[in-house]
DNA sequence: TCCAAATACTTTGACGTCCAAGTATTTGTT
DNA sequence: AACAAATACTTGGACGTCAAAGTATTTGGA
């Protein structure tokens, strides 16, 4: 379904067309737009032969960078940025494939430890080759176009309140 | 819950020290997907108070953009890039809202046409003006962030297929 | 000490997206 | 003319996300 035209830039000419404002801050958020759904349709297609997800993966990657492999639901939330429903149904999901364990916190009751298991941590390794092999889906995308795109993200995820850049790293 | 470190660098040193590959293309894809996240829950808690999401605005506005205010569902899915269940799903909610109409094609008995209704036309006005307002959820990226990403990620729809550069618009 | 507020997670429900299969109609070949 | 293949849309099912409400536990004053 090929088009011969750019579908962005003739949306571009549309507004102005129209008359109406912000032109240049629709095609930005069309394009990140169109970016994300290319490549989350690479990486899950990279992914579905075994088994997972961006986001069951993403909680395995996240595991897989503890000490001890495991951490409660609401941190691995925290650091994904997603909604606490989301990741107890993501955490449902990957126990029913034997990749991760629930397990009490010791101390508080109110919190459950996500652990990652010997098969979590295999899938995981294959799941990090899968993904290089399709360069996370961004195939195309020039080494200056990464740093670009990271750089002007950069500064929306920072006007979002995502996190705060202490002054010692201010760039 | 903001951080005080960007997850996003502190994943790229996990993954080195995992000895991951394609760590740039990793933050470059972390980075998008983010970027989708904030300025689509922006956009959506923009257009709520309309009774749209962005999906239903983008084919408000491709109908309003038509000589006569109607178009092909398929059409509606090829410029959008959509799956053709989602735009059965979305004109129909359209449809129970009162901003568009179905009509039956005058030659082709296979086609349906999406016709915008004059509360439509109302109602998109409102919508261009309400998502100006936000600048479309990329507030924060400033005119040089918005032009090296569009630039950026033009390489990747490009790569992906979505259009074919015609040889004189080679840039 | 006591108890309201905060925290951690789960459940339920509303939506949205895609795929696969189904129905209707048109096109292209023989 | 006949019919297989292509096209256009809808339906039903699997999943994923988020918001809001519910349960359990801990915390932080009065």
């Amino acid at each position: 379904m090929t088009l011969d035209f750019d579908p962005i830039d003739e949306a571009a000419a549309n507004w102005r067309g129209a008359g109406w404002a912000a032109v240049a801050a629709m095609t930005a958020a069309t394009s990140i737009t169109r970016a994300h759904q290319i490549l989350s349709g690479r990486v899950d297609t990279a992914l579905a032969p075994l088994g997972l997800n961006f986001s069951r993966f993403e909680v395995l990657a996240l595991l897989s960078f503890t000490k001890e492999g495991e951490l409660p639901l609401g941190k691995v939330g925290d650091r994904l940025q997603v909604h606490p429903a989301s990741v107890t149904n993501t955490v449902n999901r990957l126990e029913a494939d034997g990749l991760v364990a629930r397990k009490p916190h010791p101390t508080d009751r109110r919190t459950t430890l996500a652990v990652l298991t010997p098969a979590g941590r295999r899938r995981v390794e294959q799941a990090a080759v899968a993904l290089a092999e399709i360069e996370f889906g961004v195939a195309g995308l020039t080494g200056d176009g990464r740093r670009s795109v990271d750089a002007a993200i950069l500064e929306l995820r920072v006007a979002a309140g995502d996190f705060v850049v202490p002054p010692s790293q201010r760039r």
